[in-house]
DNA sequence: ACCTGAACACCGTTCAAGT
DNA sequence: ACCTGAACACCGTTCAAGT
């Protein structure tokens, strides 16, 4: 049998709320410390300081994306990244104030060093799977900034397309392809457009094995 | 001729000043009053926040990396978005640290208009361009974040590469693949790498013209 | 309109002292 | 080891008052 607690605190109970707070709009020790019942300065005795603990924060929320879908045989290589993206980009999208933090962070974390793993047991080229990488992270990054615009929780993705639609105004005469192509642009930011993209860039990445690069 | 200036200080010169306390490592309010010579809450004379001032700053960085690069008739649409992408990603990562309010800011900016316009006309596909924008931004957002790791000024790449290199050291029992790659991983965040993937990405991009995507 | 001086309501972090 | 209470050195923002 295990000893009991030594602390009346666990440092994964700082995370849960450090967490809380990053979604309610604004994570600082002194908010933290009394959250978890404590005085600010207590909380370094748990984290050496408050990155620490946003670095931390990052890496266990990385950890939430189940990586044994880049290792399911039942599916394709292309299929498995995608749906280990998808994955990925649910849970991160459910915090989008913690996104900028794991760019960061998250991705010297410990937790990284198994994504990247896993990645190359699918795309062995490591440019390949960088490339791929810098996809998933941008496209959330990106949606994440977005996302923090609307309300929290926010609206369904429909309906941020079409409040984006709505807001969207811009002269025909200045910017011209930009106001033919508005339906699509206001779709930027969706799971549509990210699986579109992402197909798009595994075909590219696929073509590099049987063409070489032209220049 | 013109009027003589009323404002003691320009707005531009707050931006000047703004721009070089993010690169110095921090931007405050009381920091930058006393740069430009004036009291803290002077500033709000010329912008509401400072966010506004983080935004404005975006912007004009946003702007300074040559848009005409995409209408060069002299070179191929391919080669065009290459050197565009190159150009933008030298002005963002001369300041790393601005980086990050660039993703969130700057992209809903009038500059970011401009951007966007003259990428669908290399581009016509929205979808094709926001694939691209996304893999440049999220590229120099990861060199970005690597980069103020290093000092500043920073070394040049072929050492950053190396000090990474020295740097890194894995398990080959835990990860084998990732051992194997330490040399291309090391070489991540560099101008070639950031060349070779856009590469591909473009590839895909115009596979998607000729080819349906297969689900 | 532009600016100062002073205040208000916060921050992260440190540290002697207690248990 | 863990925690408190209090302090230190900061923040962004507001606002009456001056020019």
């Amino acid at each position: 049998m295990t000893r009991g607690p030594r602390r009346s605190v666990q440092p994964d109970a700082v995370l849960d709320a450090a967490l809380e707070l990053i979604d309610e709009g604004s994570l600082t020790m002194r908010a933290l410390a009394t959250r978890v019942g404590l005085t600010p300065g207590a909380l370094y005795t748990y984290f050496p300081d408050r990155s620490a603990i946003v670095a931390a924060l990052a890496d266990r929320l990385l950890a939430e994306a189940d990586l044994s879908l880049l290792d399911d045989p039942s599916q394709s290589p292309h299929q498995r990244i995608e749906n280990y993206s998808l994955a990925l980009r649910e849970v991160l999208l459910a915090h989008p104030a913690a996104v900028p933090a794991i760019l960061g962070a998250a991705f010297n974390g410990p937790v990284a060093l198994h994504v990247g793993e896993s990645l190359l047991g699918v795309l062995p080229d490591a440019r390949a799977t960088y490339t791929v990488m810098v996809y998933v992270l941008g496209s959330i990054a990106l949606e994440a900034a977005d996302l923090e615009a609307f309300g929290t929780p926010p609206p369904p993705e429909p309906d941020r397309i079409a409040a984006r639609r709505a807001v969207f105004v811009i002269d025909p005469e200045q910017f011209p392809r930009t106001y033919g192509e508005i339906d699509a642009i206001a779709a930027y930011n969706s799971t549509g457009q990210f699986r579109w993209g992402l197909h798009r860039v595994l075909a590219g990445l696929s073509g590099s094995q049987q063409s070489g690069c032209q220049h």
